[in-house]
DNA sequence: GAACTTGTGGAGCGATCGTTCCCATACTAC
DNA sequence: GTAGTATGGGAACGATCGCTCCACAAGTTC
């Protein structure tokens, strides 16, 4: 109806989520924003609202790809529960750093920086947080019914470590730490398991 | 040999401590310590030279307290392993959150949200880590010794699983996360140890 | 074309940032 | 008491913060 967007709105929020992800919310400038989006100040207000608003479009831009990633890869689809297990924990901790430091989980990484103070934010890390532990659940169940793990598992206490573990992982991966030492880590919590057939994955 | 202070340096470094861990390093400003220290600003610079020299003070003074007697309740000394382990993590995600919002742990804030990008920090952040990592070690070899632990135990696989379990739980207690569900993933990582004596903890 | 609507560029708002400076103050040394 | 010295209080520096405003550009509708 009247002149139209020079930039691709989608692609401003993708660039705006590598940026709060890589460096979090209060280090990261509105002329930050600008500069990484290419766009002027006046257009990321009228398009965003504020920095606020648009941290919260990055957090759900962020659970709409790399969040939804995680849980199709924890989808079993028939595969072994020990190899889907382990393939995605190892996934989650080489996920690419692209040059500078390493990014780690965007939502441990908000989660920590902001904690609980901001109601808003929190609820989405939270509800992330469920969804991953609701993927660990239905696989685990998965295991179990099929013979891969032992019949008397306590699936809850088995998704509280597991859960807890990738958080720790990810802290790790944010830290910059020994791969090998993460996939040392990702082993012994698998092997905690107590998966029935040990053959190789 | 002139006026003398009117203010207790050490009691300034645990009150900045307390606000960086609380609120991190870039939400912390400089007034703020101000307020919450009692120092006029020239006062806190002429003292610890510029806010970023307090902050490494202020993790410097945490790792002499906090994490101090974090592995002074990792020395067996007698005790069960299997208890003191649990003990101490119990200990860690039960926190004093003294009113206002879960503090978690100084040292994994600040390692996420500074990430590997400042040297001096990052170079403390690892060498806490280290010295808890190698606290768990000795904790591990000590119950492998005494027979508590099964003799074929990888220890160095246990301590990365015992390790990142519990900067998860960390991450966690910062997240306000239920105490039930941490207690849950506790006892999960350390049935998973595989202690051969069951008594009761 | 004219009228209208929306995006763009950028100056600039008040507030706050980390930091410095000055001076009165309060103590020691003699 | 006098001289010397470090501190406490606080104004104020330049820079940057998040954000607003406005004139102009670039389209659509008629």
């Amino acid at each position: 109806m009247a002149r139209p967007r020079q930039f691709d709105e989608q692609n401003a929020v993708t660039r705006a989520t590598d940026l709060f992800w890589r460096r979090g919310y209060n280090a990261t400038s509105v002329r930050d924003l600008g500069a990484e989006l290419k766009l002027t100040s006046s257009s990321l207000y009228r398009t965003f609202t504020d920095k606020h608003t648009l941290f919260l479009r990055a957090l759900d831009h962020y659970r709409a790809t790399e969040s939804a990633e995680a849980e199709q890869r924890l989808d079993a689809a028939g595969r072994p529960v020990r190899q889907v297990l382990r393939d995605w924990m190892l996934w989650l901790v080489s996920c690419p750093s692209d040059g500078e430091s390493a990014r780690g989980c965007f939502v441990v990484n908000t989660a920590t920086e902001l904690g609980t103070t901001d109601a808003q934010v929190s609820q989405r890390t939270e509800a992330a947080f469920e969804v991953t532990r609701q993927a660990l659940r239905s696989l685990l169940h998965e295991g179990r019914h099929s013979g891969e793990l032992p019949i008397d598992l306590d699936i809850d206490a088995a998704v509280e470590l597991l859960f807890t573990t990738v958080l720790g992982l990810r802290v790790r991966e944010r830290a910059g730490h020994d791969l090998a030492r993460l996939a040392t880590a990702i082993d012994a919590v698998i092997q905690a398991l107590g998966f029935t057939s040990t053959q190789p994955s």
